[in-house]
DNA sequence: CTGAAAGCGCTTACAG
DNA sequence: CTGAAAGCGCTTACAG
C-alpha cells in the first residue's frame, strides 16, 4: 500500500486521519493507493495506539422494550455525527450484568458510557465512579451522581395531569403507579400530589393502585377500580402500557371511557394512537432524550469544558389532549 | 501487575486465557494480583495481536422497529453466550449507511456480520460478499447468497391464512400487500395466492390493496375497501400494523369485525393484543429466529464446518386465532 | 510449566 | 512536508 504510492506509512496514516499536513501531490498519490487496493486502516491497532476506541457503550434496561428504540436513533443520530459508534448492553431487566458492562469500559474498549438504566453500573474489576471514564444519564437520572444528565419534566407533567383533570371538573382523581424503586414513578407521583393540592383537592385522600408498568398490572388495577366505592372519576397511570390495560378492562366490564372514566397515561407511546378511544397522554421527546445525551457525551470525551446549564437538562412533556379524557360525569 | 505476582506477562497472559496450562500456585498469585490491582486486559491490544475481536456487526434496518427488538434480545443470548458481543449498524432505512458498515467488517473491527435487512451491505472499500467475512442472514433472507440463512416460513403461513378464512366460509378474500419489494412480501403474496387456488377460489379476482406496513396504509387501505362492490368478507394483511390500521378504521365506519370482515395479520406483534377485537394473526418466534441466526455465526467465525441441513432453517409461525376472524356472514 | 523476545498495524513526537 | 523509529499492550511460537 505505502510502497504502491511510493511513501512511509506515516505519510499514509497522515494522508487518512490529518490530510491537511499534507501536500496536494502526495495526498492525491496515496488517495489514489487506497482507492487502488480498497486499503481499509486496523481499527484495534489505531486503538491501541492513539489510545481511544471512537466507541461508546450505551446501557440500555430491556432492549425488548420499544420505547428506547427511539431512544437509541437519537443516540445513533448524535454520535455517528461526531464519527463516533456505539455498542449496546443489554441488561435484560436485570443487574446481573452489570459487571460485565463495567467492565468493558473498563478494559478501554470504549471511550465514554451512556446509562439509560437510571444507574451506575456495579461490580466491575475497579470502581467506574472511580474512574476517569466520561458517563452521561439519560431518560433515568442517577441521584448523586457528578454526571451530566438529561431527562423529562416528569414532575411538571405527572402536576399538570392532574391540572387538567381538575379543569374538566373531576374531584376524585386515582393514579395508577409504577414500581416503588423507579425513579421516574417517584417523580410522577410527587407531581401527582402536589397536583392535587394545588387544585385544592387532598393527594392523602386519592387512590393509589399499584402497578409495574406493564399492561397486566394495567389490568389488574381496573379489577380493583371497579370494586372501590365511592368510584374515582378519573385516573392518571403513570405509564401508557398501564393506562391502555386499564381502558381495555374498563371497556370489557362496560364501563365507557372518557364519559364514565377519564384516563390519563404518560410516554405517548405509539399504541396510544391506535387505541380505542385514542388516549390523552403526555409524548416523551424520546429521539431528543437520545440526541442531548450523546451530544453531551461527545463533549465529554473530547475532554470539553460542559456548561453548568447544559449539565443537566429537563425536556418539557406536551400534553396531547385526545380520547380518553372528558368532562366529569354530572353528579 | 506482572512484577506484584513475580512472573512474566506472558503468565499473566496464560492465567487470563488459558489457566489450565498453568500450575495452580502460580494461577492462584496471579489472580490475586489481578483482584488487589483491579488489572483488566486491553482489548485493543488483544484483538491486534490475537486477530480476532470477539465481537459481531448486527446489520438492522431499523432500530426503531419494536420487532427487531426481540430479535436482538435472542441474538444477545447466541452470541454472549460465547463469549461474543455485538455492535448494532442501524440503517434507518435507507442504504446511505450501508458502504460504512461494510468498512466496519473489512476494517477487521468486528469477526462476523448478522444480516437482518435483507441485503449484503453494498459500496464498501472492498466487497463483502468477496471476503471472508463470516455472515448469516436472519428474518429477511438474501436471495442467492452463499451464507447461512434463518427465516420463517412466510409461505407456509400465508396459505393457511388464507385456509383458515376458506374453513370459515370466506370465498372473496382481499389481500393487504407490503411494497413490492420486499422478500417477505413476496412470498406471503406468494402463500396468499397457492392458498387461494388451493381451496378452489380464484387468486386472480381477489383484490389486492397496496400497502407499506405501516399503520397508516391499512388505514388507506380500509378506505379503498369501504369503496369496494361486492364487497369481500375477510383480508389478509402482510403484517400486524397494517392490520391493525385497518380494522380501526372498519370500526370507525361502523363496520363490525369480525361479524362483517375478518381479518389476519402477521407477525404477532405486542399490541395485537391489545386492540379490540384482538386480532388473528402468526406469531413470528423473533428471539429464536436471534438466537439460532446467533448460534450458526458463532459456528462459522469458529471455522466449524455448518451441516447444510442446518444452514438454511425454515421456522414455523403458529396461527394464533383470536377475536378479529368468525364465520362469513350468510349471504 | 515459565520466560525472553518478536511482532500484530498503526500513530506521533522528533529530525531534517 | 516527509521519513525513520519508537512504542501502544497484548499473545504466542520457541526455548529451556
Amino acid at each position: 500500500m505505502a510502497q504502491l504510492a511510493g511513501v512511509s506509512t506515516a505519510t499514509v496514516s497522515r494522508a487518512l486521519t490529518a490530510p491537511q499536513k499534507l501536500r496536494p501531490a502526495t495526498l492525491a498519490r496515496v488517495t489514489e493507493a487506497v482507492r487502488r487496493t480498497g486499503y481499509t486502516p486496523n481499527l484495534a491497532a489505531r486503538t491501541l495506539r492513539a489510545r481511544r476506541t471512537m466507541l461508546v457503550l450505551v446501557v440500555v434496561p430491556d432492549i425488548a422494550n420499544p420505547f428506547f428504540s427511539d431512544v437509541l436513533r437519537g443516540v445513533d443520530e448524535g454520535l455517528s455525527q461526531h464519527g463516533y459508534g456505539f455498542l449496546i448492553g443489554n441488561l435484560a431487566r436485570s443487574r446481573a450484568k452489570e459487571p460485565q458492562l463495567a467492565n468493558i469500559a473498563l478494559a478501554g474498549q470504549v471511550d465514554g458510557m451512556l446509562l439509560l438504566n437510571g444507574r451506575i453500573p456495579q461490580g466491575g474489576r475497579r470502581s467506574l465512579t472511580a474512574s476517569d471514564i466520561p458517563m452521561v444519564a439519560v431518560c433515568e437520572a442517577i441521584e448523586g451522581a457528578r454526571i451530566p444528565q438529561v431527562e423529562v419534566q416528569n414532575r411538571e407533567a405527572a402536576r399538570q395531569a392532574v391540572a387538567h383533570l381538575a379543569r374538566l371538573g373531576h374531584r376524585r382523581i386515582a393514579y395508577l403507579a409504577g414500581p416503588p424503586d423507579n425513579f421516574v414513578e417517584r417523580e410522577r407521583r410527587g407531581g401527582f400530589c402536589e397536583g392535587m393540592t394545588a387544585a385544592g383537592l387532598s393527594a392523602r385522600s386519592a387512590r393509589f393502585y399499584p402497578g409495574d408498568f406493564t399492561f397486566a398490572s394495567g389490568v389488574a388495577a381496573a379489577t380493583a377500580f371497579l370494586q372501590t366505592r365511592p368510584r374515582p372519576s378519573a385516573l392518571f397511570a403513570a405509564n401508557d402500557e398501564m393506562a391502555i390495560g386499564f381502558v381495555k378492562t374498563m371497556r370489557s366490564a362496560g364501563i365507557v371511557v372518557p364519559d364514565q372514566v377519564s384516563v390519563v397515561g404518560f410516554d405517548g407511546i405509539e399504541f396510544a394512537d391506535f387505541v380505542e378511544p385514542t388516549l390523552t397522554t403526555f409524548r416523551q421527546p424520546r429521539r431528543e432524550l437520545g440526541y442531548r445525551g450523546a451530544t453531551l457525551l461527545v463533549a465529554a470525551m473530547r475532554g470539553e469544558a460542559i456548561d453548568p446549564a447544559q449539565a443537566h437538562q429537563y425536556l418539557p412533556v406536551p400534553l396531547l389532549e385526545r380520547g380518553s379524557t372528558a368532562l366529569a360525569p354530572a353528579v
